[in-house]
DNA sequence: CTTGCGCCTGACGTAACGTGAGGTGATATG
DNA sequence: CATATCACCTCACGTTACGTCAGGCGCAAG
């Protein structure tokens, strides 16, 4: 609620009529050096004493500097806040100048959004699996940065029903997915190596099948593989997953090394490829 | 969702090894300036060609750098990324790191969502009163810059069910509480000087004490006065009272000069006079 | 007479770069 | 072969909104 009226508002003419640049700092919070700042830039100019050259600032000025600071709050810089400092009367044309903060707020606000979002589910991340290597904690904390923009970018290929199952919805799906993919990643590190044939690995590749099927059903992921297979001979088609591929990889960093990779897709296809021939032969 | 496999991981020893400063810049998205400037801050210091002294930079500044966007991301200084530039492993410790980011973050997530009601408010009222007198937009913005600790201060000296009646609750509220006061400030620079008889200073009045009434009621406007009239002998609370008194007017500026206000408090008198008598009457 | 206070004016430091200015080795062109 | 262009280098100042000394002045008290 506003201040209505601050006492009786007859001893008014008792009050003090100017202030030394300390007081002044004091009775409005602002600190001397700015004083000094506003005085330097032309913002807010206070009177001299002829003799000694200190400044002396009067009522007239708390009124200004109480404009700075309400300006300053809503986020503009002193320089757009001199252009406003002459004019006595707000106007509709002060509203363009509000909408254009306010659209910067909110884009700063979504920043925050997406840093926090991020944050919370690095936290719960880390608190679960206690140490990950930093390649692989890079990787998915880039991937969440953008997931708006990756999401964006494979609108322009995939297909929609595809979409829908292929990114993570909830923040439980987002968590359960996120969480498989740090211990399947610890276990690449840890089996880098080994044969396709070894327990462990097998064991390793089979939890991420069920991951994957978990949160995408065995249709979707068909259809994934398929397009990026790239055994369709689309050309055009071929161009823009090319280019996708391109920006995605610029965008989030692969979580583990070249030679971990090549590893991969040789067990990957070695596991996979009795299960393709299992599930052509269903249909 | 997380990038997977990239290809096949074969042809993988295909790629290009270095990459000159710009052709880094290009593929990673950041500008040749900030790559310099990392260099020269020790943050991410690329090899050398002997011969020309260019930079030279490989995949696992590809990485490093992707680390560094990333804990920018989050909000980090390039000083905090420093320290943690050396570690490969992130643990426990790191989730300290993220918290305390968060909590910064937070608070300015909740520093802009109190400019950007303000600036939603405001908006609304210029667009419904086209022009307003800039001393009155200002004091309505500082108030609502400073809602919750005026809150807090007057908390101290009203009692609970008075405040939960003294402050317009929803936004719906807000909005009909401002722009009346907005319509009353204005009234008052029009119509200063008259006299209380004037029948436009009392329709003003009039609407006002109809105003003041709807969000608060009777009972807890009586109270509220008695509470600022001082007429009690209680020399603590008088204390008490002044204090607060001070500290709002420091932090929400009148809207009014002094001579309005003086004139303001007269005529008030002289209208609430008789309706006082009139309530005593009736108890 | 000196000490201290409050004020003054420079002037440099901050964070994370942007933006030239001027110089060098390598390549392309007349 | 001379030169123009190119990509790179280093140096260095500009930016925002002040914080933080450093040195100096006038005035009052001890």
């Amino acid at each position: 609620m506003i201040k209505l009226l601050s006492g009786k508002g007859i001893e008014a003419d008792m009050k003090k009529e100017t202030f030394s640049i300390s007081e002044f700092a004091k009775s409005t919070g602002v600190s001397v050096r700015t004083l000094h700042y506003y005085d330097e830039k032309n913002i807010l100019k206070p009177k001299r004493d002829e003799h000694t050259g200190h400044r002396v600032y009067e009522q007239e000025d708390m009124i200004q500097l109480h404009k700075i600071m309400t300006m300053k709050f809503l986020g503009m810089s002193l320089d757009e806040i001199k252009d406003y400092m002459q004019t006595d009367i707000f106007d509709l044309s002060f509203i363009d100048t509000l909408r254009l903060q306010e659209s910067k707020l909110i884009k700063d606000k979504e920043q925050i959004d997406i840093a926090l979002d991020a944050i919370q589910r690095t936290a719960y991340l880390l608190e679960n699996e206690k140490e990950v290597d930093h390649a692989v904690l890079i990787s998915l904390l880039a991937s969440m940065q953008n997931e708006k923009k990756q999401e964006e970018l494979a609108k322009g290929i995939i297909k929609d029903d595809v979409m829908k199952k292929m990114f993570p919805q909830t923040a439980k799906e987002k968590m359960i997915f996120e969480q498989g993919l740090l211990i399947f990643y610890k276990r690449v590190k840890k089996h880098f190596g080994k044969s396709a044939d070894d327990p462990e690995v097998q064991q390793m590749l089979d939890d991420f099948y069920r991951l994957i099927l978990k949160v995408m059903g065995m249709d979707s992921l068909k259809e994934l593989t398929d397009i990026f297979s790239l055994n369709i001979e689309d050309k055009e088609n071929e161009e823009r997953i090319e280019a996708y591929v391109q920006e995605i990889e610029r965008l989030v960093p692969s979580p583990i090394t070249e030679e971990e990779e090549a590893w991969l897709g040789k067990i990957t296809t070695d596991y996979m490829g009795p299960l393709w021939d299992e599930e052509e032969g269903e249909n």
